[in-house]
RNA sequence: CGAGGUGUGGCUCAGUUUGGUAGAGCGCUGCGUUCGGGACGCAGAGGUCGCAGGUUCAAGUCCUGUCACCUCGACCA
């Protein structure tokens, strides 16, 4: 990829109303706010996202969840049957309107059309259990956003849904995305521990939240010293579910836990029968008898975690993305009269498939290794002065600073 | 929805207290010199100061209304 064709401009100032990693992405022309809450991404938060996306799907496959696509648009209808339509209209937090056929929502989360694709397949007992799982943007009319990709009113959101035919069914397939979602967050780079939390509107009983600790985060986590402990303090308001806890875990005393503050990146629910009752979710038992399904369902904040693994990941120069999401590899940096040794270098690294970027704008040298800093290239190649001694190119990395001076052939296998 | 704040060239902001006809830095265009950690010179382009009323000889500045955006709170898969 060229630079000069991306089409990017990133700016000298950098405000401070958000967080570091938020202004920084602000500055590299990652983002852009078009309106309150609503954002436009840059290519490399695209590519980022991307990479996320791929981890998740990956991991989700092995526990055999499939992948699905369902629709943004939802009619009044299916709403109206599990009883959310006037909750999420009456609180405002919800976009509809006014279709050629009636009234729809722009949807901010998937139960209803869920259940309306799959029940007309899963009939049978024998068709259990299934696990389905989409990313799609979700549409919330926010209260108040907050934090550039932390909060906003579009957001790319992966949701799974879960289907059984007991109470045990589903908490062995909760148990087994609690693992999947711990693999997933290591595999990201992000310290996210899974936290006790109380399910609200959802439905069901049973919920943990996936909390990564950040001082931007919105959410208090009581945790103890070696974090096998970890309640949200919404929890402290409900006397029952506390209680639950302290049952649980005897040696605690929820008052001497440490308070930390967390981004939530995810959500994992046993719902039980909640929606399948109201949104007539029906499967035939080996008795020939019409039951609900027992499901469990699992949220990821796709934006979210980019926007965590941003603030993770920077310092004040800008980003240092991990390898596991970057973008791109590196960035090739020269000086106009070595151009043809860095278009060499460049073609030679495509045609060994490293992601490479050629910065072939019109500017100083300086001016582009600051840009390379900000937009976080984990490596960068500099063709200069010091090449034209040495034949040499030079390598710095980053996260470290350490530079090295390498031939072709190092540089490739280096980079591979 | 409660409290506070901000809207001035593409971006970041000064100017508003005390009304007198619009500024800076960055970015952009052209020419030249430069080119190793956001170079410099010269010459340019670009704004009915969020919007609508009002006061005044005169409004970016004062008054009224309105809209948008930000922060804190309430709210929240």
């Amino acid at each position: 990829m060229r630079m000069s064709k991306m089409g990017i401009k990133t700016r000298h100032n950098r405000g401070n109303d958000e967080a570091i990693s938020q202004e920084i992405l602000f500055q590299a022309a990652q983002l852009k706010r078009h309106a309150a809450g609503i954002y436009g991404l840059g290519s490399f938060l695209v590519k980022a996202r991307n990479k996320i996306m791929n981890i998740i799907r990956t991991n989700l496959e092995d526990y055999d969840c499939s992948e699905i696509s369902l629709p943004i648009i939802q009619p009044k209808s299916l709403w109206e049957n599990s009883g959310r339509w006037s909750t999420y209209v009456d609180s405002k937090q919800m976009f509809t309107f006014d279709g050629r056929n009636g009234e729809y929502c722009i949807a901010p989360t998937g139960e209803e059309i869920v259940l309306d694709f799959v029940k007309e397949n899963i009939v049978s007992y024998k068709d259990l259990p299934v696990n389905v799982f989409q990313m799609g943007n979700k549409y919330r009319d926010e209260l108040r956003v907050r934090g550039g990709l932390l909060r906003s009113k579009e957001f790319l959101m992966k949701d799974g849904y879960s289907f059984h035919s007991s109470v045990e069914d589903m908490e062995r397939e909760y148990n087994n995305m609690r693992e999947c979602y711990i693999k997933i967050f290591a595999e990201l780079g992000l310290d996210a521990i899974p936290v006790k939390a109380v399910s609200a509107e959802m439905g069901g009983k049973v919920s943990e939240e996936f909390m990564c600790f950040s001082n931007i985060g919105e959410d208090k986590v009581l945790v103890n010293s070696d974090r096998t402990i970890a309640l949200n303090t919404e929890v402290l308001e409900y006397p029952e579910m506390l209680k639950d806890i302290e049952v649980q875990n005897p040696e605690i005393n929820v008052n001497n836990l440490e308070e930390v503050q967390c981004i939530e990146l995810g959500h994992i629910f046993q719902l039980g029968t909640f929606y399948s009752e109201k949104m007539d979710g029906y499967y035939v038992n080996a008795e020939g008898k019409k039951q609900p399904y027992y499901m469990g369902c699992y949220g990821i904040g796709i934006n979210r975690t980019l926007g965590a693994i941003c603030e993770n990941n920077c310092d004040e120069n800008g980003l240092i993305w991990p390898e596991a999401v970057e973008p791109y590899r590196c960035v090739i940096i020269y000086l106009d009269n070595y151009e043809k040794d860095a278009i060499d270098i460049y073609n030679n690294l495509k045609k060994n498939k490293v992601s490479v970027v050629l910065d072939d704008r019109n500017g100083t040298l300086g001016s582009k290794i600051k840009d390379a800093k900000l937009l976080g290239f984990p490596y960068m190649i500099l063709i200069g002065k010091k090449f034209g001694e040495n034949g040499l190119f030079e390598v710095e990395n980053r996260k470290t600073s350490e530079k090295l001076f390498l031939n072709q052939q190092q540089l490739i296998d280096k980079l591979k």
